[in-house]
RNA sequence: GCACCGGUGGUGAAGUGGCUAACGCGCUGGUCUGCAAAACCAGUAUUCGCGGGUUCGAUUCCCGCCCGGUGCUCCA
């Protein structure tokens, strides 16, 4: 296995390597608990999944960590306005965000890291930075890492401190900083506010110093990759850094790997513009989990994604090209023996494949790989030339596949009936589309019966009843289709 | 303003200093089908934003311009 992976603190593309003997160990930004999950943070967490699932599929042993910033100042007011505590304010959204990973194939890291849970690794980080002298206290109790202090300030996301002056912005409540640019480690608790009570004083801790601290506990001072996000860049990773390697006096993270954001419909998603959708909304809208996922990967990581509708029914046809073909593969009939042709051109496609992904995760031309071998298949199949023995290999190869694109197993149904149980609870049913209720109060076995009904008025040939069925199955989004070995039906 | 990334067919896009510029989706015609669907076959960019340069040769490297996006502030 030769992983290679830009790296941002590098800038160039570098071998992933664990440490002899030891376990990959990886630290990846997680969530914030304060809302569902949109699109954007699941381009990066797939992303993150790819890796992760690509490195298992190699034979690496991972140690793979995530944490959830279940505190700070944006839940703190959520859950003030929605009075409650932010232990029960989050624990819905940490839920829901579980759940979310689960509906896109997303697997779960080895470790989920609470901040709440890790206070008192962060303050006793912040004690020993204040030691060192890279930390202060303010005037209101705050703590401070005093950015002076670490002259390698700036050398992942490649800032040149000497264009940053002082002054530019200065927050009302920062006034005590020492310089604009020091950020805060520990914030001091204003009356009645919540707070840990710690040998810091009463306070919560930064944002920062809770990455710092969990990725040192769980995976030393010195690991091996560290993902997240572009725009953790900076600040957060940065800021990272100076805590970290100030503290310990090694190198943090060895490799640092920036997911791109992604656009809808060519702009960055905000709620300002209308463009901002959650998964939830999404599955409301009768697109599949799979399609989602899909999607997702088609643009290598550090390429931008535009994110559109129309790309969504894209996806939806390619992977449902996918599962026909990976059925015909495995339910056909064919003649025995086989095609030394075909059973090369399947082991290059499983090279291809690999390879593509070794190539810095190159997602479009790993799916290119199997496409490719998808059509010959399909195309050696109709001309009879495909055999018995030719299909374990293509078999594999897509199974290869899937360990990492996770397309080809249908869980549909089951993430959009949970969407919609969901929005039936939440009173938001009527986000669904009419279409996807009527599908799905249709249950399997009722799909089947009527399926079964037309079948008869088929060989009855009474096909105006027959095409009648059908088309009122169409109207509630289920297809048909008629093959030698019976019908088969799926969701559009 | 400063910094970074990108502009490839109808569309989403991969890629490379020189073979017919991947792959997906779409569209058109055909095979198959009661009709569809699925699958397959054929067609769908003499060309990679514009201008200049380097080179025997550039879509690929360099410079300028135009356009889009992003970061510099909470943000995946």
């Amino acid at each position: 296995m030769s992983l290679r992976l830009y790296n941002t603190l590098s800038g160039q593309v570098e071998e992933l390597k664990p440490q002899p003997g030891k376990p990959l160990g990886m630290y990846a930004c997680g969530p914030t608990v304060y809302d569902y999950g949109h699109i954007g943070n699941f381009r990066t967490f797939i992303h993150v999944d790819i890796l992760r699932r690509f490195l298992k599929l190699e034979g690496v042993p991972l140690r793979h960590v995530m944490n959830i910033t279940d505190v700070d100042d944006k839940i703190m007011a959520k859950a003030a306005a929605a009075g409650q505590s932010i232990g029960d304010y989050t624990a819905k959204y940490e839920a829901a965000f579980l759940e979310d990973l689960k509906a896109l194939g997303i697997e779960q890291p080895e470790y989920l890291a609470r901040a709440t849970e890790n206070i008192s690794l962060m303050v006793g980080l912040v004690e020993k930075l204040v030691e060192r002298g890279c930390a202060y206290r303010g005037e209101n109790g705050s703590y401070y890492f005093r950015i002076a202090s670490f002259p390698g300030y700036g050398k992942l996301s490649k800032k040149d401190l000497a264009g940053m002056e002082d002054g530019a912005r200065v927050d009302v409540d920062e006034y005590d900083k020492d310089s604009a640019r020091d950020f805060a480690l520990w914030k001091a608790a204003k009356p009645d506010e919540f707070h840990w009570d710690t040998e810091l004083g009463p306070g919560r801790p930064g944002w920062h110093i809770e990455c710092s601290a969990m990725a040192t506990a769980y995976l030393g001072e010195t690991f091996d990759l560290h993902t997240g996000g572009e725009d953790l860049m900076f600040p957060h990773h940065e800021n990272e850094i100076a805590q970290s390697e100030s503290a310990s006096g090694k190198t943090f993270a060895r490799h640092w790997m920036h997911i791109r954001f992604l656009l809808v419909e060519g702009k960055k998603m905000s709620k300002s513009l209308g463009n901002f959708y959650t998964l939830r909304d999404l599955l409301l809208r009768g697109y599949k989990a799979s399609a989602i996922r899909f999607l997702l990967t088609a643009v290598p990581y550090r390429n931008q994604l535009n994110f559109t509708f129309e790309g969504l029914t894209e996806a939806t046809n390619a992977v449902e090209r996918l599962r026909t073909f990976a059925q015909r593969m495995r339910t056909g009939e064919f003649p025995a023996g086989s095609d030394a042709s075909i059973l090369e051109a399947t082991q290059r496609a499983g090279k291809n494949f690999i390879a593509s992904l070794e190539d810095d995760l190159n997602t479009a031309e790993a799916r290119a790989a199997i496409f490719e071998l998808v059509r010959l298949a399909n195309s050696s199949a109709d001309r009879g030339e495909l055999k018995q023995d030719n299909i374990a290999p293509i078999l594999e190869v897509l199974a290869k596949f899937d360990q990492v694109f996770a397309v080809l197993e249908d869980h549909d149904d089951a993430v959009t009936r949970f969407a919609l149980d969901w929005a039936a609870k939440e009173n938001r049913l009527n986000e669904a589309t009419p279409e996807l209720v009527a599908g799905y109060s249709l249950s399997p076995e009722a799909i089947d019966k009527l399926v079964e009904e037309r079948t008869q008025a088929r060989k009855a040939r009474n096909f105006a009843h027959a095409d009648a069925i059908r088309k009122e199955l169409a109207e509630k989004g289920i297809l048909l289709e008629d093959s030698a070995d019976g019908v088969r039906w799926h969701r559009k």
